[in-house]
RNA sequence: UGGGCUAUCGCCAAGCGGUAAGGCACAGGACUUUGACUCCUGUAUUCGUUGGUUCGAAUCCGACUAGCCCAGCCA
């Protein structure tokens, strides 16, 4: 190969290189091995959640890695429901979790799967089970089948139905399946081995009983399949090469397999296990949320200080994000809990370059400049974003009354503040130069306006160079000025205690989760946007429209991320 | 205490017998009309512990320790 070829490949290959920091993880190692040994021809996933509640934060790790799987490898990737258990099961569910999905970006092919949909194939599956002797129907109670179970330590015994003909077997499941049982009267169990070091596979129950209205097969079947017999049927009939759960799936995967087995599949699915995400100081437990909830903690499924994707989604979180966010954990089998600073490291960088860069003022004072005409108003041209030029940029009015940010202003200032004092110049950002000569105060000694003098030499783009100065604030023009809430979010858990009570288990929650302001000002030019637009606000933070509460005579703002600052008060 | 699984920097995570990638966080510095961004620089003589095999071990073998999961007619 000549060194001209490779120098002119390189830098390509280069650019990949160092975008691909992450290296492969276990599960596309054996997917790799699965495909040279030829063990599968073309990848299949999919994300099976039971619509029994929201998808939060860790769902979306499975959401992702099972559709990245499939796109990397050219496959197909299949959102299915795992409704195997009326009981627990809700249409509506169904439907925040497919908008769930989609929002996130996780393309699914076909139709949308469900479990039920398949009642009759396993049905039938379990009828040949029976037939090959595999399977009996078991009329111990509940409470018998915990005690012949065994324990941790010692064996199981054998349920004394266990022995039952095949005749009679078929004629029992038949009467189950007609309705002929009351519900725990008699389920049927597979055949498997009493006395395995493995408690899943002591005769497991496979089909109950249950006389309600499911939410997709509605009265048509009164018996059940439990997971581990439905699971891997729904995976073979729908062609999934490789059945990624979670760890605390890993003593199933025996079962999973001898159903696979004894059903004589062709093509059999694989079951791969990975660790969950934890997230640090984040409530992810659905109880937990449920109660949150209920006592008004919290505004509701989707309040912004939940990780719950439509939490998530209402705080202004993006997908890609979410994606680079799970990108950069990795998957492995090592259970582990990922920094937060992390998702807030991945939420400021997608936004860095995508959103317009505005003024406004959290918690305003006023600023007067003294010699700048009264009645004057000027349109500044101020860019969109300073680092996407092809962004454009807006007109900002300003004139002699504004506000600043009440913290950009110190009486007294301590060492290293570059903000403004008496006596300080600093620069209002895209404006002027500004000098502080003098303030007022109301009867209690608080400061209610600061005073200053302007330079109009020093004029944003005028090219002046005269001389420099330390601090850049940012302000709002006081008479166009929007006034809007903004709604500031710290982590809802408290960080010192933990995330759970260990006492009652309640939530520790932090007293100071959420912040609601007011008395916020934003430049005009936000007007123009609508609920889920989201910005940069110069100095603090991202944020973006509430999609729930905000109206165009009434804005609110949710604080998404701050800025990261490394300024400290010194003394 | 039966079975299954896991242990590499504060937090994730590569590594697969040839002498510890990367990211986040953190700390310095440069730049700066965001105390932001960006850019440099620094950060594990050591891979849970302990024996052994080997010229050579985070990687192989043995023992031990710690953590997680399993006794739903939940998923």
């Amino acid at each position: 190969m000549g060194i001209n070829e490779d120098s002119r490949v390189l830098p390509e290959n280069e650019k990949q290189a160092e975008k691909e920091t992450v290296s492969r993880n276990f599960i596309e190692l054996e997917i790799d091995k699965d495909l040279s040994a030829g063990k599968v021809a073309a990848v299949c996933t999919r994300f099976p959640p039971e619509p029994n509640g929201y998808l939060h934060i860790g769902h979306a790790k499975s959401i992702l890695l099972n559709y990245g799987l499939a796109k990397e490898y050219g496959g197909k990737f299949y959102l299915r429901f795992d409704d195997t258990n009326p009981t627990k099961e809700k249409t509506e569910f169904v439907d925040s979790i497919v908008s769930d999905v989609k929002w996130l970006g996780a393309q699914f092919d076909g139709e949308i799967k469900f479990a039920s949909n398949y009642f009759q194939q396993m049905y039938e599956a379990a009828v040949k089970l029976i037939k090959k002797g595999k399977a009996f129907v078991c009329d111990l109670s509940a409470d018998e089948i915990r005690e012949y179970r065994g324990t941790l330590t010692e064996p199981g015994r054998e349920s004394p139905y266990r022995n039952r003909s095949i005749e009679e077997n078929l004629q029992l499941f038949d009467d189950m399946k007609n309705g002929k049982c009351a519900d725990g009267s008699r389920v049927l169990r597979a055949k498997i081995d009493m006395s395995s070091s493995n408690i899943n596979m002591r005769d497991p129950v496979i089909y109950r009983v249950a006389h309600m209205t499911h939410h997709n097969t509605g009265d048509e079947w009164c018996i059940y399949p439990m997971y581990d017999f439905a699971h891997p049927i729904e995976d073979a009939i729908e062609g999934v090469t490789h059945s990624i759960c979670t760890l605390e799936f890993e003593d199933h995967r025996p079962l999973y397999d001898w159903v696979i087995r004894e059903l004589e599949y062709p093509e059999p699915p694989r079951q791969i296990e990975f660790a969950k995400l934890y997230l640090t100081n984040v409530v992810t437990g659905k109880r937990y949320i449920k109660k949150l909830v209920e006592d008004g903690t919290v505004d509701g499924w989707d309040d912004p200080r939940l990780v719950t994707l439509a939490a998530l989604r209402r705080r202004g979180y993006t997908p890609e994000a979410i994606a680079e966010f799970m990108r950069l954990v990795g998957v492995s089998k090592a259970d582990s809990s990922v920094d937060y600073a992390m998702l807030d490291y991945c939420i400021r960088d997608d936004l860095k370059l995508k959103n317009p860069r505005m003024l406004a003022v959290l918690d305003p004072i006023k600023l007067v400049i003294d010699n700048y005409p009264e009645g004057q108003i000027e349109y500044l041209d101020v860019p969109n974003n300073l680092e996407v030029p092809e962004m454009g940029s807006r007109k900002v009015p300003f004139s002699r009354e504004l506000y600043i940010e009440r913290e950009d202003f110190m009486e007294v200032p301590p060492r290293k503040y570059f903000r403004l004092f008496p006596g300080n110049e600093v620069r209002l950002m895209y404006a002027y130069f500004v000098k502080c000569t003098g303030i007022d105060k109301d009867e209690n000694g608080n400061v209610t306006c600061v005073h200053c003098t302007y330079d109009p030499e020093t004029k944003s783009g005028s090219g002046f160079e005269g001389r420099k100065v330390k601090g850049t604030i940012h302000w709002v023009e006081k008479n166009t000025a929007i006034h809007v809430q903004a709604r500031l979010y710290e982590n809802l858990v408290d960080e010192e205690k933990g995330v759970y009570n260990k006492e009652d288990g309640t939530v520790n929650v932090n007293p100071n989760s959420l912040t609601v302001l007011n008395d916020s000002i934003v430049e005009p030019a936000l007007a123009e946007y609508g609920p889920g637009d989201s910005f940069q606000f110069v100095r603090n933070g991202y944020f973006c429209i509430d999609i729930k509460d905000s109206k165009p005579e009434a804005m609110v703002f949710n604080r998404i991320v701050p800025l990261k600052s490394s300024f400290k008060l010194q003394k």
